[in-house]
DNA sequence: TGAATAGTGTCTGTGAGACAATATTAT
DNA sequence: ATAATATTGTCTCACAGACACTATTCA
């Protein structure tokens, strides 16, 4: 083996095809969380979680669909990847994006060797349902998590289709950590697609309850009815009113305003108060 | 564009280089815990956390420590790449090991593009002592984390070195997230291994808190001073017994044999409780 | 015997769960 | 008036922090 005296004498030599090369891609899991008008006017709007899935007209798992996503440009920050494809796929600009997980199995992608950094996205649905979406980009409810010792069911719709996957729990052998997945039936999302999207439903149940990041999801102001509906869609449980109330008492500033029209007495208005702690 | 039938006419023509190409890497994160003899016959001994770094001979960054760590292979499932070039590098086996996060900035290698995943192993240091790791090789333990709400800083030391590095905290723009990290400071160590330890120290810090993660770094049996000891250190606090030992209660099991000889009081050895929850 | 840790008892304050009660609106 | 939500009050229970006390060993 050759020496080096200095490190650019090193680097002239230096061939980058002496290690094997992957192709390396950004899966983003865009959840938004939307409102769904009732019926009784009485009754408060529910909400409503969604996930924007995509339709693959090209090969691999052409007409499946996937998570928006894309490979990384050769001078591109990994973490910056996500951002500049959230906003070419969907238009999507300024929005709250985190690092979820990395999948590197060989056999993931059938053209070649890829590496898959998953991100998970925030967003208040209402706010940006203006915005005209590719029309091969589509919004999908999340309408049912079932989760056993062994199990999680996911069903996802919108208006015409209806995907469902099961992902297998498995304690680890050797480690006391949480469970690995796998996954166990899927038929319609392309890649291991339904691995990333239960890793942002638990990251994102975690998380709600120790930082704030619930608040990437609502608009400038809100009712705490509003919020709690949505930390019960995010949790899947019921929230008691006043332990509620406890828990973000100073995540919030009241406002003067007041939501009225709603069949009942008006509800004040509040904002996320960011100087918290 | 040429439009395909099926996927086995697409993936024929398919040209990998087509797509920007990256070398993927590990770094791992060895924490390792180990009893410090006191002089006092009668103290109990106290518990240090190591964390394991390697001389680089070579360049980039030739004679500087870093993280063990190295290519994935062409055909590796990138979660057994660290288990691979622990054994290799450390003779490590049979290890809890978990991912960190994803780094990606395009000038973290001087070489080429490289991405970089890292994961955290722990380890009880004390049972591993035999193995003869490779001379350039070495535990460095942590003597300090200092942090405050702009910066960490953290000491490492050896026999004859001193490493020190300061992170700089940074609450990031957009998000409510907790901090971004960056690198203020840094004359030992190699590549951006100073966030990996950071990243390391943080998510161990939380995971002991929820987790049963501590047991992978003790003995089989121990004594609930030993383990309320791993707590302190990695906590960076001072815990109180009665508290203590109620948080643990359940996780552990009372064995029928004591610890004795010790200047005082003997106390029971316990067990992991694996069955728990 | 004394230093040191092992192990337990218990008081107090905090905070979550649970339920009740009151307030206010649009139809 | 009524249905529905908004908002607050408060009781209880679980649990963590804090401190005190007893037990036991070995040089």
């Amino acid at each position: 083996m050759k020496e080096y005296k200095t490190e650019e004498e090193f680097l002239k030599d230096y061939n980058p095809k002496d290690y094997p090369s992957f192709a390396v891609s950004v899966d983003i899991l865009v959840f938004g969380i939307s409102s769904v008008d009732d019926s009784n006017y009485k009754k408060l709007d529910t909400k409503k979680m969604s996930v924007l899935l995509v339709k693959r007209d090209s090969f691999p798992f052409k007409d499946k669909w996937c998570l928006p996503g894309g490979f990384v440009l050769e001078n591109e920050n990994l973490d910056e990847s996500p951002v500049r494809i959230l906003k070419n796929e969907t238009g999507l600009d300024n929005i709250y994006l985190e690092q979820l997980y990395t999948f590197g199995n060989p056999k993931r992608d059938p053209r070649m060797r890829v590496i898959s950094t998953s991100y998970m996205a925030l967003i208040d649905k209402d706010r940006i349902i203006e915005k005209k979406l590719n029309n091969n980009t589509c919004w999908f409810d999340i309408v049912e998590v079932k989760e056993n010792d062994k199990n999680i069911e996911v069903t996802l719709v919108n208006n015409e289709e209806k995907i469902e996957f099961t992902i297998k729990k498995a304690l680890k052998e050797l480690t006391t950590d949480r469970y690995s997945f796998s996954i166990k039936e899927n038929n319609s999302l392309a890649f291991d697609n339904p691995l990333v999207i239960v890793s942002g439903l638990e990251r994102l149940k975690n998380k709600i309850e120790y930082t704030d990041i619930v608040f990437n999801m609502m608009p400038e102001k809100f009712t705490l009815g509003e919020l709690q509906k949505v930390y019960e869609v995010i949790l899947g449980k019921k929230l008691l009113d006043p332990a509620f109330r406890r828990i973000i008492a100073n995540k919030v500033i009241a406002t003067d305003e007041y939501k009225t029209g709603e069949g009942h007495r008006p509800s004040r208005l509040f904002k996320y108060n960011e100087r918290n702690k």
